[in-house]
DNA sequence: CTGTATATTCAGTTTGTACTGAAAGAAACG
DNA sequence: CGTTTCTTTCAGTACAAACTGAATATACAG
């Protein structure tokens, strides 16, 4: 893989792009391609000469991405460098992705709203009002909270079965 | 809603600081909680003072928020000026979000993968592994597609009902 | 029409994030 | 232990996105 071939380019560039819109770092994003559809884990030297990034900037994003759980180092037999390789269950790894930034983003954002709601002074001009569309944007964040609860419980596997249920989950529902 | 209160300001620092973690520019995000809790329709005007940017950065914004369908202008009697309003229904307008965000971005996506698996030649070294990648990673993006189609054409409300039948289609699916 | 209010565009500047390369720090080897 | 190999940290730099304010365009009133 040192070398790459013009689709593993295109893939790479394109999951780079995709990650910046979503505010994840494009090198982050190319690493995580690139050792997603590498058969083998690769050093974070080859890493930085295959995306032509700095050696460090490999360290940085590595790092990041085992934060997340979905690269991880393996050692490889007569070679003391770490190797990583990415998870290849995509299923798992936007699972584990969005439970943390759920965890980040989701949870903090439901706790600033019960606050705000918490700290609004019914004698404050249009606290009717405020209060309503608080209200309202909680409710939103919590019905997302509790779907993502009952995914969360669901054994691996089933979600994809879900999803191909949809239609008469549908059809019950409407 | 020329001066802020401290639960409005809170609010909407924390929307712009949610924005910018999603790609969505913190001003755009701003302007969006600022509208949302106003009782009334704003001029640019007011909301260039009352967050305190540039009267030109409101117009880029709006303009923005506007392409979404999530803000638009209305006019008041007496008053030249545009103004400003914000969608209420949170549902409707995540629905909005989602679906542009798809079209920009999953849809795309979906389409450098078609291509990618298209131009793999098979003589090219490690071709088995990264369709098999390739494959994988594309099935997960035609189900979400999928998801998503399906509860489009759900009426509205309905995926609040759904969400909240979550334990039952767990046990069904399970 | 002309003057005034409002809105948009755009070139230049600011700001924040990403990235680099050098230096320090660990870990393995002899 | 001293040396080598690999990794991380960090101060400085580069870059891209956001923002400003002046200039321009548009719409309305008299």
């Amino acid at each position: 893989m040192a070398e790459l071939t013009g689709v593993q380019k295109q893939y790479i560039l394109h999951w780079g792009e995709m990650g910046t819109r979503w505010g994840i770092n494009r090198t982050v994003a190319q690493i995580h391609a690139l050792l997603y559809l590498s058969p083998k884990a690769l050093p974070a030297e080859v890493i930085a000469e295959t995306l032509s990034v700095a050696r460090s900037n490999v360290s940085t994003s590595i790092r990041e991405l085992e934060t997340w759980g979905i690269v991880r180092a393996v050692h490889v037999l007569g070679d003391r460098r770490e190797h990583y390789e990415s998870m290849k269950d995509v299923w798992e790894m936007f699972r584990l992705v969005i439970e943390q930034r759920k965890r980040r983003e989701i949870d903090p954002t439901r706790e600033i709203l019960r606050q705000c709601l918490a700290d609004l002074d019914p004698k404050e001009p249009g606290a009717d009002y405020t209060r309503e569309r608080l209200t309202a944007m909680a409710g939103f964040f919590e019905a997302v909270t509790e779907l993502y609860d009952q995914m969360k419980r669901l054994p691996t596997g089933t979600v994809r079965k879900l999803l191909r249920m949809g239609t008469k989950v549908r059809k019950k529902a409407g």
